[in-house]
DNA sequence: CGGCAGTATCTGCCTCGGCAGTGTATCCTA
DNA sequence: TAGGATACACTGCCGAGGCAGATACTGCCG
């Protein structure tokens, strides 16, 4: 029992700082972008997007860990700016398949090298030791909540069936 | 140099990682409301207002981080469930003082032990070091991305004259 | 072949929060 | 002490995202 109920103050809670460090990292991504008219999704879109040639809508949902009905208007805004085009695949027609444009792909790679720099300035205070600690202790509370999301959503299917 | 643009990957950067981090957590805290429909930023009001009774407004806004216009709103609802009241200061009539009413007292510290447990259950994959770690490290994150918060919006603030 | 379950994508509806602007009160300074 | 600067709370507007339902397609099993 790490929190004590008498003792549990806002601002010392994991759960206020991890969503003020959010809310700042968003921020702080998104400046990289400069009037680009990027937000921070779309941006961890075409990321994966170069990444992986091959993906579906869903694949992207999926990884994001981001609404199906955001994505499908976030890839609209996408390929409306031609950085990406939707294709279906003809084999198994209820997919997607999500192909990174010329424009896209060079609209990222210039836009790469802000974003780095950005995140390079946010840890800067680190050592390289400790951002590998941040980044294992966050990897890990995520693995935790997950767990325990899948835990929930599996209970409220049984209980509906 | 932490991160190099031709390695960067979404999945293992801070800013990524914090972010599903931060909706995970949220997602873990309103369960533990249960139907009592509260969202996060209103029952972390609740709790600022029980340690601060003096709170007006603005101080609310700014240790919460939290837009003042959104903040407005929120108040309202609190109040409409007569959670809270909201009184205009007599010596100072721009100031609004905030009264965390019994209902609201009653109701915030009801829900806090479920509150706490779920947190423990965030962190129950940590030793206590490793969560004063965490902490540290996201409160010191935190501070350096304020920094470079102020910088920018002091320059803007500068360029408008 | 027909129906049924499961999956992928998309749409409508709603709430939350960011941003810019408004009105009022107070402070500061010439 | 008048007038501008500042602070505070609030409002309208808009975009992002969560949720539930609709639609389209596939695969399975009788």
């Amino acid at each position: 029992m790490y929190y004590q109920s008498d003792t549990y103050r806002a601002h010392s809670s994991i759960g206020y700082l991890v969503r003020r460090g959010a809310s700042l990292m968003r921020t702080q991504v998104e400046a990289a972008f400069a009037g680009r008219g990027l937000t921070f999704m779309q941006w961890a879109a075409l990321l994966l997007l170069r990444d992986h040639p091959a993906y579906t809508a869903s694949d992207l949902c999926r990884e994001l860990h981001h609404d199906s009905g955001a994505l499908t208007r976030l890839l609209d805004q996408l390929e409306t700016r031609a950085l990406i085009s939707r294709e279906r695949r003809s084999t198994d027609r209820r997919l997607v398949m999500l192909v990174l444009l010329p424009a896209g792909r060079s609209l990222m790679e210039s836009l790469l090298p802000l974003v780095v720099e950005r995140m390079n300035e946010a840890v800067s205070v680190f050592t390289p030791a400790e951002v590998d600690t941040l980044t294992n202790l966050l990897e890990r509370l995520i693995t935790r909540l997950e767990v325990t999301e899948d835990d929930r959503s599996l209970l409220l299917s049984r209980i509906a069936k």
